[in-house]
DNA sequence: AAGTGTGAACTTTTTCACAGCT
DNA sequence: AGCTGTGAAAAAGTTCACACTT
């Protein structure tokens, strides 16, 4: 069954179903149907229902699904059951604030290593991580896996980028205020800004303002 | 033409030109062809060219698009040509880093108030602006229009969500862990954390993995 | 000659509705 | 009796291909 490809947005809701399951634990529900979890989500139960059946066949008809573990099948089918590495393209405020989330690092997302461009920010310590000169990424870079690069400096993000590439880093989370795109089908970049999503919200503000 | 609505990707997409086209402006290059833009935007010319079609006519046949102008149209048809006032519900290290974000101020995102329901927080001050507890909020905000509120709280974000949305606040951006949703069709929410995006790079991961 | 704007064809995604299991 | 899982129908979104403008 696994054969049909995900749609992307199928995953994104079902990376919403994880996280609203994991805040329902707390709530002693359990099962759930797939009416109320649809609910709790902002779909419908036929979708909420289709979306997992790509995960696979995981509740019992007449019953529901039981919370506990659909979320651990739903962790283990997005890939949130081990830890992952990461480095940081660029250190700032945002990159700072990264390195220091307790969140990340419960859910298995780690720093290993900082690299910047400028020379004055190279050596210095953040949250127990050293600043390297991303001209020197190989060397730091060759006996550890890599599995995720994020790139937050403002300046050139592009470079970073190549460099990490280069490196055979294949997934990216560009969070600089430029998207960045590659031709290669292997690489998956996720481009994310604040002020991307504010603008979805701009753009609602001012087709309501229309309407009036 | 503007009759037909506008799907959520396009909206997505066209931000994306924006961004594309902003960097852009610095190349110099002037006019550009769809089939150059949409090669630096990820996506293919008719898409771009039937995207910007919603927009309206904005090209020259024979030409392409001015950069400045389909930057200047874009923005408009966003509603990113003003101002817009916000308020923030909760006062942790994401919170001080929109607060203190000038890349979200140059864009004309501002921040107008901070609340929150922690006693201890009260009264401080973060940027130049006072944290008010979240039950005054209605004295708080009477004279000031509030736009969009943004949710960065962890303990209880749907307290929040309430409040805000008591006080008419249509548009949200919930930026806490869990993710929130209402039935009233007037209010847009957006919810987004890092670790959803990176779950997105966690399954591709996953399914490369399995792939080898 | 070059490149937009757009109906029409095609593809994908969502919703419906119900057979089938508990 | 209740609720899942899923083909089939409906809706939505994408790509094609070309008429038309500069």
């Amino acid at each position: 069954m696994k054969i049909k490809e995900l749609p992307e947005n199928t995953l994104q809701r079902l990376i919403i179903y994880l996280k609203v399951l994991e805040h329902l634990e707390k709530e002693k529900i359990d099962p759930i149907s797939s009416e109320d979890l649809a609910k709790r989500c902002g779909v419908n139960s036929a979708q909420l229902r289709k979306d997992l059946s790509f995960v696979g066949n995981l509740g019992t008809k007449g019953v529901g699904y039981s919370v506990k573990s659909l979320k651990y099948s739903l962790k283990k089918f997005l890939g949130r059951n081990h830890e992952w590495n990461m480095i940081l393209g660029g250190i700032n405020p945002l990159g700072k604030f990264l390195l220091e989330s307790s969140q990340l690092f419960n859910e298995g997302f780690n720093f290993l290593a900082i690299f910047d461009t400028r020379e004055e920010y190279i050596g210095k310590v953040y949250n127990g991580l050293s600043v390297y000169n991303l001209s020197q990424i190989s060397y730091v870079v060759k006996n550890i896996k890599v599995d995720i690069g994020v790139i937050t400096a403002e300046d050139v993000p592009e470079v970073y980028l190549e460099a990490f590439l280069k490196e055979g880093i294949r997934a990216i989370l560009n969070l600089s205020h430029v998207p960045l795109f590659s031709e290669n089908k292997e690489v998956k970049i996720e481009n994310f800004s604040f002020s991307l999503i504010l603008t979805k919200l701009s753009y609602f503000l001012k087709i309501c303002e229309e309407n009036k």
